[in-house]
DNA sequence: CTGTTAGCGCGTTCAA
DNA sequence: TTGAACGCGCTAACAG
């Protein structure tokens, strides 16, 4: 990775280094209109590209944005990522992107790379984990972060604190009303559905499964319902479709319509490929709901009944309070590291929670 | 972004910065067990971090791959994105993310950002474009990509080569049989398919739409079909919706049976969607098939009629392109600094293009 | 085997 | 305004 340097360019041009670094990248003193034409002539014929990581390391400031997600062809990460490039791109950054699976370690491990690279900020986009076996990668992930944010990095995080983190300068949470939007779609389907609920839900520890697990069944509990039976699965397509036999045995079992709500998209769809394989057509024998309104799944039949999260704000939001720390601060009296704004989404009813009017042919 | 320096750890530890450099990367150098264990303890309790930019400096190598996608929330994308990101793991580097939305002078702008940055290689995602108005374009970014791999870069391109780029050292294509599959997929659906055939295709120029449109049509020829219609519009979702009305309306109005080729899955589910609300059903009333076999849509109903593309690993080819250089060219005699493997897909017919028994009721 | 030294390419003080 | 010199943090030649 061999390029012309700025003394090969400031040498054609016959001027010093530092005036052939004040003319080529910004600088508050301006030279001469005649000198600088010289030395962007001299740039040009030499194909002169400034080498970012000299800038950053005498600048100690990379225009480096990490993102942390579990996998970016989930259609929700991607979501996110879209608007954290958004954001990046406002802001004249880059993104940085590392896929972990979702492991703590791992992040731990990309929070370090970041730090390495210098990054001015870190968005973590992946779901929070209480879980035991995550205990130990928590931690280390928690000390890794707060050692970046000591060093004067911005962290951003979708959803949830990482577990244990301090609530250091330059950390802040984009806060997600999983649990209130979960149990206003209990509330709303409660409404129009009278028989019973079964909740398919991730691995039991991961915030954002169970907080809309809890969400739901607050809902159910306001609108008088018992509460949901729960079954833990894989928080993906693949969990879904896993929790389908389970679920194919209760609703032909009884004769009570069931309502599924599955704590996200991709696992509705997974289950509803599920039943449909065991012959339990949707809405028909059983009704389903799911959770962020994925813009790919959109044209699914049945329309899945959802609620829409503003993903890519959420990523756009993320981001920025890395850079628009100010903004954020002023707009929230106290708590301001802590607090990044938060973002309302809505309840979508859909076809998949229809309750058919009469039966057809 | 201040953090201990290495020359910190080696006082703390009583050593000399080579030594601690040599203990705390790798070094073929090993030194005394003793005095490394001194040293990590130091960088222990400093929380020492190396200087990714440092090192980069040093050893001209940045350990950074450079993607450049239109947009990374489409699922073709992102599941290139996240073979890249695979391979980028393997090889210790971390992957650097541009959206361009497909305007050749963005690109340009990515690839001089990534130069700058020193990214040790540039993937490039996007399908080309020919179209007059990409012409500047397209010239300034083959020059920026050009003066990239002289510099030492490699570069990655899914699909077609840039426009107009030079052969250079470096500079790799996967190459992607899009015209095959779609004549494979034309010879498929003609065997079953009595009526005619419409193309829904994306802007006149690009070049993967183009590449489908012209062996879908060949496929047709050698079947002895009459050429398909083809209408152009946006290559993506959108687009295809878009396309709605005029199809609908020559569906309404023959009475020969319409199969319609999307030459990508998200348009195919555009057209579905806007036929479905004009009350056409798929595949009732004409079939339809689209091309990528998107991972997010096999669960559609009806299930689209498609082309298998591995994109995880043409993600993988086009990154590994860069560092496997010697393996690639080893697999093709001459001409190896243009090739960096092929791959190749599947036609899969679904339900979209099944032709009905009988009338159901 | 260890320490010293000279860059890597650039920003930014200082004098001039 | 312009130029010379130093330092950013690290690696890789040397010398010891």
């Amino acid at each position: 990775m061999a390029a012309s340097t700025l003394s090969e360019v400031a040498r054609l041009a016959g001027v010093s280094l530092a005036t052939a670094s004040r003319v080529l990248n910004g600088s508050s003193r301006k030279p001469a209109e005649g000198i600088a034409e010289r030395v962007r002539e001299a740039a040009d014929t030499l194909g002169y590209v400034p080498n970012a990581q000299a800038q950053a390391l005498a600048k100690s400031s990379s225009g480096l944005i990490g993102l942390i997600v579990h996998d970016i062809a989930d259609p929700y990460f991607s979501a996110i990522a879209r608007g954290v490039q958004d954001a990046a791109r406002q802001q004249n950054r880059m993104v940085l992107l590392a896929s972990t699976s979702g492991a703590p370690l791992d992040e731990r491990e990309a929070v370090a790379a970041f730090a390495a690279r210098r990054a001015d900020s870190i968005v973590i986009a992946g779901s929070r984990s209480a879980r035991t076996e995550d205990a130990q990668g928590n931690t280390e992930l928690a000390a890794e972060l707060d050692r970046y944010c000591r060093n004067g990095g911005h962290v951003g995080v979708v959803g949830h604190p990482v577990v244990g983190a301090a609530h250091a300068e330059g950390y802040h949470v984009v806060e997600v009303p999983n649990e209130d939007l979960a149990a206003s779609l209990a509330t709303e389907l409660a409404a129009s559905h009278e028989g019973a609920f079964v909740i398919v839900a991730g691995p039991d520890g991961l915030f954002t499964s169970d907080d809309r697990v809890r969400g739901f069944q607050r809902g159910l509990a306001d609108a008088g319902r018992p509460a949901a039976k729960v079954i833990r699965t894989g928080f993906n397509r693949a969990g879904g479709y896993e929790a389908g036999p389970a679920l194919t045995e209760r609703i032909k079992a009884s004769d009570e319509r069931l309502c599924i709500f599955a704590v996200n998209d991709v696992m509705a769809i997974g289950v509803t490929a599920a039943l449909r394989s065991d012959g339990v057509w949707i809405p028909r024998d059983a009704t389903i709901a799911g959770f962020d309104d994925i813009e790919t799944l959109r044209d699914f039949r049945p329309a899945l009944s959802t609620v829409y999260l503003p993903l890519e704000d959420i990523g756009r939001l993320a981001a920025g309070s890395a850079a628009g720390s100010a903004a954020a601060s002023a707009a929230s009296g106290a708590d301001n590291h802590l607090y990044a704004g938060s973002v309302s989404g809505e309840v979508k009813l859909r076809r998949s929670t229809e309750v058919p009017a009469e039966t057809p042919s």
